[in-house]
RNA sequence: GGGUUGGUAGCUCAAUGGUAGAGCAGCGCCCUUUUAAGGCGUUGGUUGCGGGUUCGAGUCCCGCCCAACCCA
């Protein structure tokens, strides 16, 4: 990109000007005492200290200059003398921008209105910025240039830079979590030859010293049973699944994927293992059980509140409390029928279960904000969970809902092959899997009897720290290439 | 894929169809304790791209690109 303007090339004749004075712009490794967070913790005045950092604001008294360096744990104010420097040293001093990376060393000392400060004694150049920074009063709003140069952003905006923070604090404390309880991470297949374990378009690319198609995993599921079935009885993978559908506010076409099996367990087992989970971030990220969502004004538009114990209810009683207690005695014209009075849209292609489902997500899960555990769902939509003992049309498993998203999907899995297998076979329409005949073949070698989860870390994150976007959350969400 | 809204200086934003502006940043000058420092002066634009209407288009019309939101 060869743009070019003013400010650009001010700053490119400064680095001229630099060589110049035999300065290298670009330094090397610099020796600090302290973060400017453990600097600014155990200041006193006329301690010695060196300290580095990116230049944020610069206020020029003429011959006193204040400069804000920050780092990633804070921000320190410096203090630059004319009169204290040499005649060189001053003419670097000059060359000096917004956004440049310099180490300095110096004593500390308070200003007239209490602020710790750094006395400047020298001062070297690490990185000369190029180019400007966005203005660090208004910060970065264009939510386009946010998302293409994430870097300004995380320079610009706090809030943002927040949100990735927690970000990570969850992800930390989810393997954390687990560990705790004895689970152990492992890791499969990205690339696979068959696709499986969930319903969804996968990415496709090609092995060419093996001359195979190969697909980006769409769930890493069907190998983590395998590991159940060797022997493994508690186990978790926490990484990136791919599925090339639509991007959304909800959508990214790659996203974090919590996927746990605990051997001997079951669907309620899980649930509260996620319940309990669940909490403890909030509590230890976020430190409080009732999240507030802002809007753009900053004003407190709902509040998640996650107190235990979550509501558990049947699908299909969920169904009947939305759309009549009859709901599953209509007919399928009925149901149709039924559906359209409550504004929904109804292709004529769905099939009757298809149209329930339907009515759930509309009904139930977009308006559920505080934490549900929808149990027993129809065996359609789950055919790698267990029918239920007592009635065989829906399965043992929960799909938790929370801010109006499907946020965790728990199972007590189906380890009969020969049950799995016509289970498969029997899928249809949008939820039809590809056939994995050797996860076939694994589950015949016995696997034994568990509960397991997946948790969407995009959707969790957002949900705990009130990011109305999926982009909000990911550091470099997918758009498309510009030019 | 469809609908709506948007894209103007490095950043944040203005501009009835009538000379494209402001604040910040930048540049120059003044100022030895500022913190959105202040004061005076000043540079900076292919208004996303391409057509069209018009004496005249940032503004109206058509097409395209990118984005956000909603719908599928």
């Amino acid at each position: 990109m060869e743009e070019t303007n003013d400010l650009i090339a001010v700053r490119r004749q400064k680095l001229e000007a630099l060589a110049k004075l035999g300065v290298e712009p670009f330094g090397g490794r610099f020796e600090t005492t302290g973060t400017l967070a453990e600097v600014r913790a155990r200041f006193a005045e006329s301690n010695h200290e060196r300290i580095a950092g990116r230049i944020t604001a610069h206020r020029d008294m003429g011959k006193s200059h204040f400069l804000d360096l920050s780092d990633a744990s804070g921000r320190m104010q410096i203090f630059v003398s004319a009169k204290e420097l040499t005649a060189e040293q001053l003419e670097v001093f000059k060359l000096i921008d917004l956004a440049d990376f310099i180490g300095v060393e110096g004593d500390c000392f308070l200003t007239k209105t209490g602020e710790p400060s750094i006395r400047v004694k020298s001062l070297t150049f690490l990185s000369k910025a190029l180019r400007p920074m966005p203005s660090n009063w208004y910060g970065l709003a264009d939510v386009e240039q946010r998302y293409r140069q994430r870097y300004l952003d995380l320079i610009a905006n706090p809030g943002s830079r927040e949100v990735f923070k927690k970000r990570i604090a969850i992800v930390r404390e989810i393997r954390e979590f687990l560990h705790a309880r004895g689970f152990i991470e492992v890791e499969t297949p990205m690339m696979q030859t068959i696709a499986g374990g969930a319903a969804a378009q996968p990415f496709k690319t090609h092995h060419n010293a093996l001359g195979v198609d190969l697909f980006l995993r769409i769930a890493p599921e069907l190998y983590l049973k395998r590991l159940l079935v060797g022997g493994f009885d508690k186990i978790f993978e926490l990484n990136r699944n791919f599925r090339n559908e639509g991007i959304s506010r909800r959508h990214n076409p790659e996203f974090t994927m919590l996927e746990a099996y605990w051997a001997y367990a079951d669907f309620e087992t899980m649930a509260n293992l996620v319940e309990e989970l669940v909490c403890t971030l909030a509590e230890r990220v976020i430190g409080t059980l009732k999240i507030e969502h802002k809007d753009a004004e900053g004003n407190v538009s709902r509040t998640i509140d996650l107190t235990r114990p979550w509501r558990r209810a049947p699908y299909r009683e969920l169904i009947c409390e939305v759309a009549g207690a009859d709901w599953f005695e209509l007919t399928s014209e009925q149901r149709r029928v039924r559906a359209k009075e409550h504004g929904l849209e109804i292709l004529p292609q769905l099939a009757d279960f298809e149209v329930t489902q339907h009515v759930f997500e509309k009904l139930v899960e977009e308006k559920t904000f505080d934490p549900l555990f929808v149990t027993h769902c129809p065996k359609e939509l789950v055919p790698l969970a267990k029918q239920n003992r007592n009635d065989e049309s829906v399965v043992d498993v929960y799909e938790l809902v929370i801010n109006g998203q499907e946020i965790s999907p728990g199972y007590s899995e189906l380890n009969d092959p020969i049950v799995q297998r016509r289970r498969l076979e029997e899928q249809a329409g949008e939820e039809k899997q590809n056939i994995d005949e050797d996860f076939l073949v694994a589950l015949e070698h016995g696997m034994p009897p568990a509960g397991g989860i997946g948790i969407g870390i995009d959707r969790l994150v957002m949900m705990l720290t009130g990011a109305e976007s999926i982009r909000d959350v990911i550091f470099f969400p997918h758009l498309k290439p510009k030019i």
